[in-house]
RNA sequence: GGGGCUGUAGCUCAGUUGGUUAGCGUGCCGGUCUGUCACACCGGAGGUCGCGGGUUCGAGUCCCGUCAGCCCCGCCA
């Protein structure tokens, strides 16, 4: 709808956006997918009964229309809208809908707040027609399909999964699906296609993606849904820089055809040993510039005690350069402080240099010479902050990660652009805080770094693995491994994790059953795609683009779910309720 | 499971140290207006202050509980 359609003729049919009586002239906004366009009535050109059907117009009412496009006068042209150079002069009019008054506004005024995310969800489709809306669901469709060729072009094929599944008590909840037929038999709906995946590449299928949905029972976040899309690419024969080349090549078509960004060349890599070192995290936000530091040999043996025992007991005293940073208020120190402590530490240090010398808790230690070695040794100018949490690495990393995250928004020191890394080289198995056991660190099918079983089980901590994450801006958006493709290694491992002979048959027997009679090496990648589109459209939220999300409770606001069920369907089900 | 924020008209919000009749904007209804685009102007209707209990002469305001939404920790291989 542009000057080419001008002198044309044209029907049009969609919803009433807004409408503006001038008394005698009318102009009203039809909206539909694509946009909005001016419809003009005017007694010159509009029959009498179509002018007086005008008034009782409601918003959101569905109307088509015809009449002749036509240039506005070049005093009524609206720069601001796509279609702001013409408008359709309306003959005739059909109301083919009547909207009642509505909940929440469509239309809403570029000064108002979006209704609650409470109203947003319960009347949806009224939130899913603003066109912001609109282009998150355009922008994510575009996105599935160009993921979709790439992978079609790349020599990969989509194969569906079963939905039906198997438990598997490793990881995360199961969402549970009683069967009728075997009473006190439940099915499992799968938190990811990581078995069947594995099983295709042993079918021979080399090269497999699927867009599929997986589901999980866990507490929610606003980058987390019970269910969700990834994109699950797994390719045969590979090491790691082929699945990266192929992650890539994906990634690279996807933002440039969906947002017409450039990934810019080959993503760069990261050990999570560095990770850990210099930002405190696995997923560090590589558009803050600073990156942590160890302050322990410039700040002990001077005689503040906290740094001294922390240095005694093996601890480390860590911390970042916030250039200009003692600007900075004391009480948002304080509240950095808090920040620490939130996050496992027993508090954040501080140091501000200034022409002078030196203010903050071990200033009076920094007389004369240690301060001199402390501003050459970490480049601290005047003016500058020193953010800094003693203690043991398991304590400082996730503190420091919180507070280079928190003071740097709040200092406005976090860069535009996208910032995409591979984090490689994870541990292949964590100890689970509370009891000490074995976790896997990426899942069980992970190929460690050793190749003999005995070293598994010996010392199972000094293990590393062949898994990987891709990261962008702070956000783990792909996670991925090279499997392990040796039952023996396999067992091992599940071993480890400490799980009996009868229970590792009983769950993964089919896994290693399919191992002996000829498997690849094998690998690949689960791209989180909800978190991929909410960062192509610009949102932290996932649920701005899932047409349907649940709230923070697991609730469908809309339809209701979930909901009880009657007595009689609980006996169908072969199920009673406690 | 834990912590925090929010809940007042259809919607977005204000509401002072507890005090008389709870307000602005928008939407809705009625009216005027022939080039607007968040049209403008005039008039009107619209309230279980989330819900329950308590303190008080008196509670939107204070206390306890509860529900809902959101954010975070745990959890999410």
């Amino acid at each position: 709808m542009d000057e080419e359609a001008v002198g044309r003729t044209v029907r049009l049919a969609g919803w009433v956006h807004r409408r503006r009586d001038l008394g005698g002239v009318v102009f009203l906004h039809l909206r539909d997918r694509t946009g909005l366009v001016q419809l003009a009535f005017n007694p010159d050109w509009t029959p009498g009964p179509v002018v007086e059907q005008l008034g009782d117009l409601n918003p959101e009412d569905v109307i088509a229309v015809g009449g002749r496009v036509e240039m506005r006068p070049a005093d009524a042209v609206n720069p601001d809208m796509e279609t702001g150079r013409v408008e359709v002069r309306v003959e005739a009019m059909e109301r083919v809908s009547e909207a009642a008054p509505l909940p929440i506004l469509v239309a809403i005024p570029p000064d108002e707040e979006l209704p609650s995310e409470e109203l947003r969800l319960r009347h949806r489709v009224l939130d899913l027609r603003r066109p912001e809306m609109q282009r998150n669901f355009r922008i994510r469709h575009l996105a599935a399909n160009s993921a979709r060729r790439a992978l079609a072009d790349d020599g990969f094929l989509e194969i569906e999964t079963p939905f039906l599944t198997r438990r598997t008590p490793e990881g995360a909840r199961d969402y549970l699906v009683p069967s009728r037929i075997h009473p006190g038999e439940f099915y499992a709906l799968p938190q990811s296609p990581q078995l069947y995946k594995q099983l295709l590449m042993v079918a021979g299928f080399d090269r497999y993606f699927q867009i599929a949905r997986c589901l999980r029972d866990e507490d929610l976040r606003a980058d987390r849904q019970p269910e969700f899309t990834q994109i699950d690419v797994e390719m045969a024969f590979v090491d790691e820089d082929d699945v990266f080349a192929a992650a890539e090549r994906m990634l690279a078509r996807v933002l440039s055809e969906a947002v017409g960004i450039d990934l810019g060349g080959p993503v760069p890599r990261m050990t999570h040993a560095d990770a850990l070192e210099h930002y405190g995290t696995d997923k560090p936000d590589l558009r803050i510039p600073w990156r942590l530091e160890d302050f322990t040999d410039a700040l002990s043996g001077l005689g503040f005690g906290i740094i001294d025992g922390v240095r005694d007991a093996g601890g480390r005293v860590r911390g970042f350069r916030v250039p200009g940073g003692a600007a900075i208020s004391r009480s948002r120190l304080d509240s950095a402080s808090a920040t620490a402590q939130a996050n496992g530490a027993k508090g954040a240090l501080w140091l501000k240099r200034s022409e002078t010398g030196w203010s903050g808790p071990p200033a009076r230690f920094l007389e004369g010479e240690p301060g001199d070695r402390l501003a050459a040794a970490h480049g601290i100018e005047p003016g500058d902050l020193a953010l800094m949490v003693a203690g043991p690495d398991s304590e400082t990393s996730p503190s420091l990660d919180a507070l280079r995250r928190t003071i740097a928004a709040d200092e406005g020191a976090v860069e535009e652009g996208l910032r995409w890394t591979w984090i490689t080289d994870f541990p292949l198995f964590e100890a689970d805080p509370d009891t000490g056991m074995a976790v896997a660190s990426h899942h069980p099918f992970t190929m460690p770094d050793v190749t003999e079983p005995e070293r598994l089980l010996s010392d199972p901590f000094s293990v590393g693995s062949r898994a990987y994450d891709l990261v962008l801006n702070g956000t783990e958006l792909c996670s991925g491994s090279i499997r392990c493709h040796r039952p023996d290694l396999q067992r091992a491992i599940l071993k480890v994790l400490g799980m009996g002979e009868d229970e590792i048959e009983s769950r993964f027997g089919f896994l290693l059953e399919s191992f002996r009679y000829g498997v690849p090496p094998h690998g690949g990648f689960a791209m989180g795609f909800d978190r991929l589109v909410a960062m192509l459209v610009g949102t932290t939220s996932i649920r701005e683009v899932i047409a349907f999300p649940k709230t923070t409770a697991a609730r469908g606001l809309l339809e209701g779910a979930p909901s009880p069920l009657a007595a009689d369907e609980l006996i169908e089900l072969g199920l009673s309720l406690r």
